[in-house]
DNA sequence: GTCTATACTACGATAGAC
DNA sequence: GTCTATCGTAGTATAGAC
């Protein structure tokens, strides 16, 4: 079907070029078949880039629900917590390094800058779930009861597997290296893993510091 | 000088909407000019982009100098290293908040997910400084050698701090709140420095176990 | 320097053949 | 369902008046 070929295009072509700059000739012809096809199957080009947050929302959920440990409980023993946290962190990382994720971050982070419908789709989806679920899991492993510190010490925590997607030009540059290296996101991996904990350990002595 | 005002609007415009999403009739329109001041004054649209990433870097290096905590040199003392980074991770975050330099941040951020020459001519000048200078610091105050952990560390410390800009749209939803209310700011920032100092301790604890 | 007028191109939408 | 052909409407570039 067309229809699946042109999806998949959309995706990476609205992911490097935006809605404005990708073209419906342009997604058309990568996708082998003809522009009209676009207005039949989504009804023109608006409707393709809503289809294409839907299929990035669709994709996010499969790769959640298939026994990852994005989708799980929140465990109420803190050391459980945590492995959690970890597991959810490295997860992320190894994910948005895939080349097929890489067009979805793209999306996402353009999203970001100027929302629209579109991240209304994905964020009201999978991404706030697993948010809101990160945001548990630090409230449940450092005993923190006010979910006001608890998101933002998340948002500082997915900050740091952020940085390598949404800074990747600056990464490659001051790191001298491609970050699709798997070496290098083993570094993250392992660097990451590290604050997280010591981030977790200072939040739990300031709750017994009170 | 219609000059001037063309590159404050093309700034904000290009930052919001992209190269291709901002229209060089809108920008002039804004600018208060005609479309074809653009030609005389940049030789085009693809010209003032380049200029429009000119005047970032310009302004950043400008901002960098006024005596902010961004560019001085790199003390060998832990302690004041650490001082420094702390200043330096504020700053990033109290500026970037700013109105004015909102838009940079976001023509950064866009100029990341797909690299143009307009990218080369801000992280050459100020931004690549910035960053060198912020692992160098790294490295000093967790008396790291090896300047590949201290640039990993470095980035991750960044993540932090991009976070606010680059998933804004997501920071607003998961914490309720609008993120250009200073509470906030001020609340990141406390946090922010927390996880630094728990993170650079971090570090020495590592480097003595050896 | 700045503006008006115009030319040219590429895009998205649509109608209709198959 | 898919394609071809065509239309209207942006967009940028350019020439020339002031």
């Amino acid at each position: 079907m067309a229809h699946d070929r042109l999806l998949e295009v959309a995706v990476r072509e609205f992911g490097q070029k935006g809605l404005e700059g990708a073209s419906t000739r342009g997604i058309a012809a990568a996708a082998g078949t003809a522009m009209s096809s676009i207005t039949y199957h989504f009804g023109g080009k608006d409707g393709l880039y809503l289809a294409a947050a839907d299929y990035i929302a669709g994709q996010m959920t499969d790769l959640v629900r298939e026994g990852s440990p994005l989708d799980e409980g929140v465990p109420d023993d803190p050391a459980a917590a945590r492995a959690a946290l970890h597991a959810m962190l490295e997860a992320l990382l190894t994910k948005m390094s895939t080349e097929r994720s890489e067009a979805w971050s793209l999306f996402i982070v353009r999203e970001q800058i100027r929302p629209t419908e579109a991240f209304d789709r994905i964020y009201g989806g999978p991404m706030g779930r697993m948010m809101r679920r990160m945001a548990d899991l630090v409230a449940a492993a450092a005993g923190v009861t006010d979910m006001k510190v608890a998101r933002v010490t998340m948002l500082t925590l997915f900050g740091q597997v952020l940085v390598t997607r949404a800074a990747q030009a600056a990464c490659a540059r001051v790191l001298e290296r491609d970050l699709r290296d798997p070496e290098l996101i083993a570094q993250f991996v392992r660097r990451i893993a590290a604050n997280t904990d010591a981030i977790l350990d200072r939040l739990i002595a300031e709750r017994q510091e009170k």
